[in-house]
DNA sequence: GCCAACGTTGGC
DNA sequence: GCCAACGTTGGC
């Protein structure tokens, strides 16, 4: 899951009560619809730094609420409001997710572009901007023995 | 700040 | 259903 650390980093996710934090606003179908039907309760998820002076890999939280509608897009004061998602049939949804730990090391983008063993990674394919994306078992493992 | 690579919108 | 225009993302 990507986030621009000046938005909300890490380090915010951290000092959040409980070190939980709904992670809402998203409005791409395909990051919704991985957040409505595939992350399940525990599973653990990258925390990724994008847009900022070094993108990459900064930590790990675990998903502890499953897919459920995104209020935000209801109220009309939020920055992500959606005047086209109806309360009975919610367009957008957000899961929650708790902060684990840091990486000891930032895995940046550019050292994940440079392994050959990660080149079917989502997150390395060119032009791909999504905000949440899979990742599979071999892959989560390979990079974090790179840390 | 630039710009490529998208995704969305809306006229037709 | 097509596609041009527009808005956004995000690396650099």
């Amino acid at each position: 899951m990507k986030s621009e650390p000046d938005t909300f980093s890490i380090d915010d996710l951290y000092n959040r009560p409980e070190r939980t934090e709904p992670w809402d606003g998203v409005r791409n179908y395909q990051a919704r619809n991985m957040m409505r039907d595939s992350m399940k309760l525990g599973d653990w998820v990258f925390f990724y730094h994008s847009n900022c002076s070094e993108p990459g890999i900064v930590g790990i939280m675990e998903v502890i609420k499953e897919g459920y509608p995104d209020i935000t897009a209801f109220d009309p004061d939020d920055k992500h409001f959606d005047p086209k998602s109806d309360l009975n049939q919610p367009r957008w949804y957000r899961v929650d997710v708790r902060y684990i730990r840091h990486l000891s090391r930032t895995i940046s983008l550019k050292e994940l572009k440079d392994k050959t063993e990660l080149a079917d990674l989502a997150l390395v394919k060119r032009g791909n901007r999504l905000s949440i994306m899979p990742i599979s078992q071999w892959q989560w493992d390979f990079i974090l023995a790179l840390a």
